[in-house]
DNA sequence: GAATGTTTACGGCCCC
DNA sequence: GGGGCCGTAAACATTC
């Protein structure tokens, strides 16, 4: 059975729903024809999470169970949820807008058709369905730059992605980024620069071209809990870089840092430097403390190793033309995607994790309803995409997000509109 | 010249 | 109110 989740805000509903009428053949307009589309009614501000954020991108949708409840009213969005609180308190309102989402879902499911069941009414809803549909596919979705860089490079087979790949990446899966691209990819470009979860790799002479890989840092792995994309819980900073940048802000400020957490927030200037301590602001995330507190010892150790480790070959990349694919190979190594289970384990241990907010509902990095894993082909997304190559014999013009030309990510972007994220079942229609 | 990368600055929002 | 995360803008440097 394949479902669809309706994602369009209360406004377009209502125009959609009053306008359209059920046996009208307009539905040529699908997702790619929105995304073809530089005239959407999507503001570059669409920064805001209101209904747009929901329905867009945000699997808002999947925040409701099969019984139609929302999120919230399964206590998903209560304190300690891994929802951002930010995203918590932008979606308030959209939560009320979600009620509304039941509803249309209901109508979807059988009012729309006034009660009939038939396989032609089926078609209806279908058809319907992606009227809703088509007034979503350029909402910005809620996820951060941030995020959005990790998904690309973890999604990368050898996650490692240029700068443009993974504006490519973003683009193909969020017709969002598809406009302003000045505006967003200038923020990427500066989250990729001044994040340290993200490494710079050089290119190998044997793959001359513009720009660096990106990678992720091996101990970034745990930025995102649980799978969840929307926002980090903790930003993840090199103790190696941060001593670095401290000693070339202040070159008076001692290599020795043992009272420098609090000298850092004085001596420090602009947007990080009164702003922000990070880890090193806790006692806990000092290498020294990680290792006399960390229940196991040596596994802290020998992860800090394997980074050391795995550092130190980044630096006989360069002197000893290590191949692409030799690097690849140990950028996977290290890659928290890539660790074995007790090395995912291990993440989970780390002791500078454990002040993060734990996930109270039990979600994984594969069934959180954020999770890259949601949005990313499945067996499952596979198939659903598969019928709906099959419903062309019917009239439905293809799905897909993405132009033709684009086919790296193509099965991606058609996973995210056609992805459990879309397919939850109180904002549904069973086809 | 365009793309890429770095850095600074500022404001919004939320939690504590 | 301070701390922290994030988004955005902008200036500037570097690389192709």
């Amino acid at each position: 059975m394949l479902t669809q989740k309706l994602y369009s805000d209360s406004t377009t509903m209502a125009t959609s729903s009053n306008a359209m009428s059920p046996m009208t053949p307009t539905y040529s307009m699908n997702s790619m024809s929105c995304v073809s589309m530089p005239s959407m009614n999507c503001s570059p501000q669409g920064a805001s999470f209101g209904s747009s954020m929901l329905n867009s991108g945000m699997p808002g949708g999947m925040a409701m169970n099969g019984n139609g409840m929302t999120s919230s009213s399964m206590g998903y969005t209560t304190i300690g949820s891994p929802i951002s609180n930010r995203i918590r308190h932008e979606m308030a309102t959209p939560m009320a807008t979600m009620n509304s989402y039941g509803s249309v879902g209901t109508l979807g499911r059988g009012d729309l058709g006034g009660g009939d069941t038939s396989p032609n009414s089926a078609l209806q809803r279908a058809r319907a369905d992606k009227t809703y549909r088509r007034s979503y596919t350029h909402a910005k979705p809620p996820y951060s730059y941030i995020s959005l860089i990790t998904m690309a490079i973890q999604n990368s087979p050898q996650k490692m992605l240029t700068l443009s790949e993974i504006y490519q990446f973003i683009m193909d899966l969020f017709p969002f980024y598809r406009q302003n691209q000045q505006r967003w990819q200038n923020s990427i470009r500066h989250s990729l620069s001044f994040n340290d979860c993200f490494v710079k790799v050089p290119r190998t002479p044997d793959k001359p071209g513009k720009g660096s890989f990106w990678s992720l840092h091996p101990d970034s792995g745990n930025m995102f809990e649980n799978g969840c994309y929307l926002r980090r819980q903790k930003r993840f900073k090199d103790e190696k870089k941060e001593l670095i940048r401290q000693t070339h802000k202040s070159p008076s400020h001692s290599v020795d840092n043992s009272n420098s957490s609090e000298k850092k927030s004085s001596i420090q200037h602009g947007d990080d430097a009164h702003k922000t301590h990070h880890l090193d602001k806790n006692p806990e995330n000092t290498l020294g403390t990680m290792l006399s507190i960390h229940p196991s010892k040596l596994d802290v150790e020998q992860m800090n190793l394997l980074h050391s480790n795995d550092l130190n070959m980044h630096q006989q990349h360069h002197q000893q033309n290590m191949s692409h694919e030799e690097l690849s190979a140990m950028v996977n190594r290290c890659h928290p995607l890539s660790l074995s289970s007790d090395h995912q384990a291990m993440l989970h241990h780390n002791p500078m994790s454990h002040h993060l907010k734990q996930e109270p509902s039990g979600f994984t990095s594969s069934n959180h309803p954020f999770s890259i894993n949601r949005l990313l082909p499945t067996a499952e997304s596979k198939a659903d995409i598969k019928m709906y190559a099959d419903m062309h014999q019917y009239g439905y013009n293809t799905l897909s997000p993405l132009p033709s030309s684009v086919h790296s990510h193509s099965t991606i972007g058609n996973d995210y509109y056609n992805s459990p994220l879309y397919h939850t079942s109180a904002g549904t229609t069973s086809l």
